[in-house]
DNA sequence: CTGGCGGCTACACGTCTGTGTAGTAAGCTG
DNA sequence: CAGCTTACTACACAGACGTGTAGCCGCCAG
């Protein structure tokens, strides 16, 4: 395109500008495209306060620019909402591709420097969930698709996929949980004492995710106890209950059948 | 419009019209108060849409009311929202209590019964922390706060709570996990092909986080690699990072430090 | 019967939002 | 030079929102 000009004549400096206001995969600049600080304040303000949240306004004053130069380039707000989908989306797989084709990747500390803006690209598309952001909705299928393959490749450690096992929704619930954490940052960082994209807490989270998910958090049995409370739910409810038929009898004894897992987070909340 | 009002008046003329409409812990009736029907509605859209986005007209709407009449018993917005959270709380523990001193816990059929009043409290109370109520970021320290309670009694099943663990991280992580799975309703229910919060959705999403949570995702190898990484990364950034103090050199090569857990969902994200 | 009272509605107001339009300045092209 | 494009601003508009107000209609105490 053709704004290079103005950009560079304007004091822009020399970064160059089709819509990233950057070289290739080059460093920040301070000195930006208008329109690539506005997308940056959108992506930001979107990932912070969401989409509704977030007023054209609002993002032209973070970006130093009048309100009508947002919808000079952008046209509409979902055109915006796009643009930053389409640029997350691209940057992230720019730092991935440089970390991997650059041999960066065993370099933490080059892992931590781009960390800030990873996250908070992760942090945009998470919370692009939660608005319902069309592209968030495909990036969380693709996540979905990925992890169930990754189940299929075996790698995963422990006792192995099980019998009759359900991955789809094994990894739904995987990466709906992973999400979580970018959606919930505020209250994250809250409990942490430390903003959880910062690398102090970014350190902390990441060893706590491992500690979870290196360690069984229950015991066989109660692993079995919860199985078995389902078994008897999917017994009583002859939905399309995968495969299951009614049983007669609605009166047993399940062994206290629901104080596992999902019922902690429960207990907890009602408590306070 | 008209002659609801008077079916209302006529049949709860009695009950007193506190707050909830109906007996204290008794079953649900059809013919709710009209203030009972707002705050029903209240929580149900705040929970599908978030606060921002739901309107009091649209409230008004679903409750089949004007919205004259939601100013009316409520006052403001912000007052219909501490309603709602008053209500999610106090009839989440009601229906806990029930189930509780009742007995009832043991009897399947009861649990799922009354499950999907319960979930939705949960995904209410869930999409509140994103929405940013402040009862609702009590709710999240609560939960962390009896999650850490949980774990140092030390009923947590698995290698025991680790030498110099992070306790209050390791809570926050897995309430943000759980908390996740509501909050992302609509991308697992659509993963799954069913509503999450239905009979079938429910057991096989419980299934599926027993599962994650009663096997350890990661090999011990891959998750000392994760750890020897996140020491690395310590020991080069000298903040206030839980008492590692900077090495020297540069240049080292932790194994492919950054390729478990963590990163898998940042793999995913990108691929798509 | 009468008067007050609470549930309930209709309508109006000010504000804020996304959007539209007119206009200015600067640079390239001819 | 003129003519066009582009970056950018200021201002106006329609709609939706939260909120405010006046009033209707059954009820029930007196």
């Amino acid at each position: 395109m053709a704004e290079r000009k103005v950009a560079i004549t304007r004091a822009t400096g020399g970064d160059g500008g089709d819509d990233d206001g950057r070289g290739r995969a080059g460093p920040h600049f301070v000195d930006l495209t208008a329109r690539a600080r506005i997308r940056d304040a959108a992506l930001r303000l979107f990932a912070e306060q969401g989409f509704e949240a977030t007023t054209i306004r609002g993002v032209a004053e973070a970006a130093g620019v009048s309100s009508g130069l947002v919808r000079h380039h952008f046209g509409a707000k979902e055109a915006l909402r796009e643009a930053c989908d389409t640029y997350a989306l691209e940057r992230a797989m720019a730092i991935k591709e440089e970390a991997v084709v650059a041999g960066r990747l065993a370099d933490p500390t080059f892992m931590v420097a781009v960390h800030p803006t990873l996250l908070l690209l992760q942090r945009y598309v998470a919370r692009s969930m939660v608005d319902g952001s069309a592209a968030a909705a495909g990036l969380f299928d693709g996540m979905v698709a990925e992890t169930e393959r990754w189940i299929a490749t075996g790698r995963l450690a422990g006792p192995g996929p099980d019998d009759d096992d359900d991955p789809r929704a094994f990894a739904a619930a995987l990466v709906a949980m992973q999400t979580g954490l970018l959606i919930l940052h505020d209250h994250v960082s809250r409990a942490l004492g430390t903003d959880m994209l910062d690398v102090d807490g970014q350190v902390r989270l990441g060893r706590a995710v491992v500690d979870i998910h290196s360690r069984s958090l229950l015991s066989a049995e109660q692993a079995a106890q919860a199985r078995a409370a389902y078994d008897e739910i999917q017994a009583r409810w002859p939905a399309r209950a995968r495969g299951k038929e009614p049983a007669g009898a609605p009166d047993e004894q399940p062994p206290r059948a629901r104080d596992e897992e999902p019922a902690r987070a429960r207990d907890e909340e009602h408590r306070q």
